[in-house]
DNA sequence: TATTGTTATACTCTATAACTATA
DNA sequence: TATAGTTATAGAGTATAACAATA
């Protein structure tokens, strides 16, 4: 016989036939990418999120960020507990329960994020240019229809 | 005046304007519903990445790797560290280089592959089953585009 | 001197679970 | 008992840089 019969009996698909490995390869350029841009700004991504989710709103309770971030509230208490640090957030106690409290941007963290959201549009736009809007857009679809069909918590609100 | 004339000067855009912010949304559901099934066969997603990197192919080395997954040196040298401990791949000294080796899988590495491969094409194709076949080719189509314009290292090799 | 690879250090993110205080 | 939140612990992934051995 010629041909190789030793070769691997079972068929292994290729990583690039899963449609996850080639979004998780996009899609960690693009963060890294971005996360490079913020640290410019001594801000992470997740913090970059949380401060987003905090502006022009009420304040909220950890809880509900953990909802909306899709995070534990173990992560967003340590989360807060940076940006607390770092003068951007503040804590405030919720005088009907006391077990509770609030976050909210402070005077600092408010000025802050219109300059990071640039960085956002600034760094989106630059991954993305190479995309017809066409295309830009069709991707956009998709996504949302992945995120529907997936109830995956977008930042947005509940 | 009876409007709002207090509101942010500067327009913020939302996160989710960002397709940056969609993708990574989307990409950690799908890894992590992945890694949820690799955790019951003891392996992480970086640890499978490398495992089909070595499969069916000669014994490269941590350099090569690490070009190929895009990690830097240091995070390949402890990934096989742990893939060495596991049992699953295993060292071979260079003759012609005294400070080269190359990696390659164990028999019990490559008789682990076929299944953790099977675990990715159900995952992928659960996750993906919302779309249809043309939504999908076209999702596919559109990230190849994006690899393409960056120059992302696919695993296929180089 | 440059290169291969390892090791040390550190930080982000995540998860689980134990814990405190309050309800 | 249940809930809000914090804290402790651990592990994956990443990056930088110092280091050893060899080229």
């Amino acid at each position: 016989m010629s041909t190789n019969v030793m070769s691997p009996m079972h068929p292994v698909s290729d990583l690039s036939a899963h449609t996850g490995f080639l979004m998780r390869m996009v899609s960690n350029a693009v963060s890294q990418g971005f996360a490079g841009k913020l640290a410019g700004q001594d801000v992470t991504l997740a913090e970059w999120v949380m401060l987003r989710a905090l502006y022009g709103g009420k304040p909220l309770p950890p809880s509900l960020l953990a909802r909306k971030m899709g995070m534990t509230k173990g992560a967003i208490s340590k989360l807060a507990d940076r940006l607390l640090d770092k003068g951007l957030i503040a804590r405030t106690d919720n005088p009907n329960d006391k077990r509770a409290h609030s976050l909210s941007l402070t005077h600092e963290g408010i000025a802050k994020v219109p300059a990071l959201a640039r960085l956002a549009d600034e760094s989106d736009a630059a991954f993305f240019i190479g995309l017809s809007d066409a295309d830009h857009a069709a991707l956009r679809g998709l996504l949302h229809k992945l995120i529907n069909a997936h109830a995956l918590t977008t930042a947005p609100v509940e």
